[in-house]
DNA sequence: ATAGGGTTAG
């Protein structure tokens, strides 16, 4: 590029830059792409690009635009980077979520003789966090420990975030360095409190909360979510009263709190009452009533939200599409989809996603296929949503056909992808291809075979009717078996009419539940079955004594925005009588041209 | 350091 000449005099010059510097400033508080890429020409223009005070504010400025060609571009035109600029890419690199790229520049600068600073500790902390890798934040925790960057306190404050998102083990380590710290500002404790409230230790958190020398509105917002987390709705609620000030952050998390208990009547209180909202409190108040099911509610509030002009982000949508997917609002869910079609908002790839899986869940396939094969970047997740999707509605056959797709393609399966395909196998009845994927997922995709996979292979051998082999799995399997393991074995028993295998199963659950009377009642029927009494008083007895009634399994479905529930023998509807004239009539029906009900299925009922 | 966020067996 041609070098324009540089302005004469002195002062005209200084003032050129200063504007620049200025400009530069600026535009990154507000990020514009087109700002950023004409004032970038301009920096260029004046041979600015590699000046110490602009290419590591450039690189930001890209990296804030997700333009991490940009940014590195910037950065390889400076022939000997100092650290500023060493730390600001691999800021830019953990802020797009690439932190093995963000280490390898930090390896770069080591090699390059550059001493890194707590602030590169910090950042590299944060990709850690990205990782959830504990090993990482150890290794960083001991060099930091031996040159003394303790003395900063942002350091410790970042290690202690960064073990509280490794897991239960992140959480003693998390305790241990707060223990130590000689010095420890608000953020510390702060830090310390929301650790302990996402570990669900509230009473430690609230012992810390009482012990510290001052408090800030986010400290009372984290013990607000806390509380409300917890589903102690009443405590959240008088802390809410008490706290000397409240902002959006404290408004939303007590209607997050009353939507999670299931009270939206206090949840629209609050709204309405509310200075100002914003889209994540918008996003809030519409999943809590979507998540009940009232989808007419949910489409007036989406509607309402559309009115003020807010526009919803990728979180909105990735919430809401959630909550439909959850309850089968597939009313909702096209509504929102056509509303996010026309406006032409650009879907990013969880957004496609969140609408493949939301299709899948809600039953409507063909839908999710067509986004699904739309989408421009599939990921990992994409594929097990397609694959868990198909699988759950017995196209088990279209399901391996996508997964064997999908490792042509390049991509390595993860634990979630095998229990979609083992899924797939059980609802297609294919009892041998399982067994095949069981073995080779650990030999040939080194991917370990959790419970849960466990679980997936018990209930395809038992709906197979290889009660022997699935008894065997369970025996051989390296972990403990759980409730859910015995419960699709007492199926299966149940589907086969093995009462005495059943029996057995049951105690074992019993063992694990003993609140559950649902077990009990089982249990009964099949003394009952066998013709002895004995066993059915004293399996009525056990049941009356645990007093827990679980509510039974209800299946739903959506009519005009509205979603009905009903359970087995339901008398509830207004309209029962004409409901049950129907079925009666669809059996009879079913009858004549020669469907035979499972006798089995008596004698539990 | 605080509120909403994609895939997970029955």
């Amino acid at each position: 590029m041609q070098q324009i000449s540089i302005p004469i005099r002195a002062p005209t010059w200084v003032s050129t830059r200063r504007l620049l510097e200025q400009k530069l400033a600026d535009s990154l508080k507000c990020i514009d792409l087109k700002q950023l890429k004409q004032l970038h020409a301009v920096i260029y223009k004046y041979n600015l690009q590699t000046d110490p005070y602009f290419a590591p504010k450039l690189v930001s400025g890209f990296s804030l635009c997700r333009q991490m060609v940009l940014a590195v571009n910037v950065f390889n035109q400076v022939q000997e980077p100092n650290m500023h600029l060493y730390n600001s890419l691999i800021r830019a690199h953990v802020y797009n979520s690439q932190p093995s790229q963000a280490f390898w520049v930090f390896f770069d600068m080591q090699h390059r003789g550059l001493w890194p600073d707590t602030f590169t500790y910090a950042v590299l902390l944060k990709a850690c966090c990205g990782n959830y890798s504990l090993k990482l934040v150890q290794m960083i925790h001991t060099h930091v420990e031996k040159l003394g960057f303790y003395s900063d306190i942002v350091v410790p404050n970042s290690l202690i975030d960064c073990y509280f998102k490794c897991g239960l083990s992140g959480v003693c380590a998390a305790r241990k360095l707060f223990a130590v710290m000689g010095e420890r500002d608000i953020v510390s404790w702060n830090t310390m409190i929301c650790g302990l409230v996402k570990a669900n230790e509230l009473r430690e958190a609230h012992r810390l909360f009482d012990e510290m020398p001052e408090r800030d509105i986010v400290t009372w917002n984290t013990i607000l979510d806390g509380y409300s987390k917890a589903g102690e709705m009443e405590a959240a609620f008088e802390l809410f009263q008490k706290m000397p000030e409240r902002n959006v952050v404290s408004w939303s998390t007590m209607i997050c709190g009353y939507c999670k208990a299931g009270d939206m009547e206090m949840a629209m209180i609050l709204f309405d009452k509310m200075p100002a909202k914003n889209v994540v409190t918008w996003t809030i108040i519409i999943c809590g009533y979507a998540e009940k099911g009232l989808a007419k509610d949910a489409i007036s509030l989406f509607e309402k939200m559309e009115a003020t002009g807010l526009e919803p982000d990728d979180g909105t949508i990735i919430s809401i599409f959630g909550a439909c997917a959850e309850s089968g609002l597939l009313g909702l869910g096209k509504r929102l989809h056509a509303s996010i079609q026309r406006t032409g908002y650009k879907c990013s790839t969880p957004v496609c996603n969140a609408i493949v899986d939301m299709y899948a869940k809600c039953g409507n396939l063909n839908r999710a296929l067509t986004v699904f094969n739309g989408m421009a970047n599939r990921d990992l997740v994409s594929w097990n949503a397609i694959i868990q999707g198909l699988a759950m509605h017995g196209r088990g056959e279209k399901a391996l056909n996508l997964f064997s797709r999908m490792i042509q393609e390049g991509f390595a399966p993860d634990r979630v992808t095998f229990i979609g395909v083992l899924c797939a196998c059980t609802h297609a009845g294919f009892v041998d291809k399982g067994i095949h994927y069981f073995h080779v997922m650990e030999t040939e995709y080194g991917v370990l075979k959790e419970i849960e996979h466990y679980g997936c292979m018990i209930d395809l051998l038992g709906r197979g009717g290889r009660l022997t082999e699935a008894f065997k799995l369970v025996q051989s399997m390296p972990m403990e078996p759980n409730v859910i393991i015995w419960g699709s074995l007492v199926g299966a028993c149940r589907m086969h009419n093995a009462l005495e295998d059943a029996k057995e199963v049951l105690h074992h659950l019993i063992k694990l539940e003993p609140a559950d009377a649902g077990h009990f009642s089982m249990l009964s029927s099949i003394y009952a079955a066998a013709g002895d009494w004995n066993g059915v008083s004293s399996a009525r007895m056990q049941m009356k004594s645990t007093g827990t009634q679980k509510p039974s399994g209800a299946s739903s479905i959506e009519l005009e925005d509205q979603v009905h529930e009903f359970t087995v023998l339901d008398k509830s509807h207004p309209n029962s009588d004409r409901i049950y004239e129907v079925i009666d009539g669809l059996s009879l029906h079913l009858k004549r041209v020669g469907y035979v009900p499972k006798e089995t299925a008596k004698v539990f009922s």
